[in-house]
DNA sequence: CTTGAGTGAGACATCAATGTCTCATCTGGG
DNA sequence: CCCAGATGAGACATTGATGTCTCACTCAAG
């Protein structure tokens, strides 16, 4: 077991110390390598020879976001059922993700061109899911698949960041992203016009 | 005019440079001071003549956006009609200074504790709009009105970035913030359970 | 016991951004 | 013309994070 039982422990420990890294950067996204090496419980020398540097360990980190991300559409099947139950098995599955997602939304804004093949593959996933619901007739067809899909991430984001410092309760993630991105905050069925501005 | 005139040009001049330093920002959140500079069409020496620092400068940016939040806040008139079309005012008075504010929302994650006064008093103004909305039977009472401030401020910089890299068109900005905010994705106005989750 | 891989601790050098300083230049008012 | 204030350009030291290196220690396998 010496050669397997070696990459074997290097993997988990690898995967510790990615974990470690996500829920500290997701506090605190300018934390230090020395701060991460701490929180990881090992020394920055072995956090180097881990990753090569901080970018090698935001990369790592956004393959390993991209890499939840995905399985949380597999377990969500998107293409079954009604899309605005699929909706919600999606927000479900993510949830646990959702405060490293947080951290590598707001880090993207940071990166200019090169952005990952991986996070536009997503895209076309959860933008797919919107695009069925307009054409079963669930959505509506006034606001563009684009936009639900950067509305959710947004409302992930904000979620995240609400639950981390307190402002709502973590058990009501799931519940109130769902609820306002299907149902919106009006309380009675009836729907406004979908030509809300004056002209101007 | 000699010292009530030398007090409005650096005013004029501190004013071009903030909004070149917001206009930047927003785009690359990482800017060098260098490029701050070179962005407003002065030389790094005069920009720190005009703000002691990156931190003085970031300051001097919240509390523009403050500002105009607050602005903005007065101009929609919040207290005045049904609390959906405050709503859409207030949107639509905010619009311009939704880059700033996006940068400044993702900024505040950076900075840990003292978050400045002037965000919670617009906090408690936003909140008291959708207090009033589900007072009055506009707004459902399962969504706090917390969390709806905070998703109406992850909506704002989500449309804001969606817009700044061309996801979705600046005309549409308004209408699809306050079209997914207030009637949600649903197309169909009846209204699932509010309890929709399964046990578990 | 011996060995070797992995680790922690710490000493550097590097590098980028920042803050401070000086000096030459420009400009408008006296 | 002369001058004071503001500016631009650039040199310089500082600071903080980073990347690299060495060395002693631990521990489990042989």
């Amino acid at each position: 077991m010496s050669h397997l039982g070696y990459c074997r422990l290097m993997a988990v420990d690898r995967e510790h110390v990615l974990r470690s890294a996500a829920a500290l950067l997701t506090r605190r996204p300018t934390a230090t390598m020395d701060e991460v090496a701490k929180a990881a419980g090992i020394s920055r020398a072995t956090l180097h020879r881990h990753f090569a540097g901080r970018d090698a360990l935001v990369r790592a980190l956004e393959a390993l976001g991209i890499e939840e991300c995905e399985a949380a559409l597999d377990a969500a099947r998107l293409a079954e059922g009604p899309a605005r139950e699929a909706v919600g098995r999606l927000v479900r599955e993510v949830e646990p993700a959702a405060g490293l997602l947080a951290f590598l939304y707001s880090e993207n804004q940071l990166f200019e061109g090169d952005q990952n093949e991986g996070w536009t593959r997503i895209d076309d996933r959860v933008a797919a899911l919107f695009r069925r619901g307009q054409a079963t007739g669930e959505f509506r067809i006034d606001l563009t698949p684009a936009w639900l899909t950067e509305a959710l991430y947004g409302l992930l984001a904000s979620g995240a960041w609400a639950v981390s410092e307190g402002r709502v309760a973590a058990k009501d993630f799931t519940f109130m992203i769902v609820e306002l991105l299907l149902g919106g905050a009006l309380r009675h069925p009836e729907r406004h016009s979908e030509q809300p501005r004056e002209e101007s």
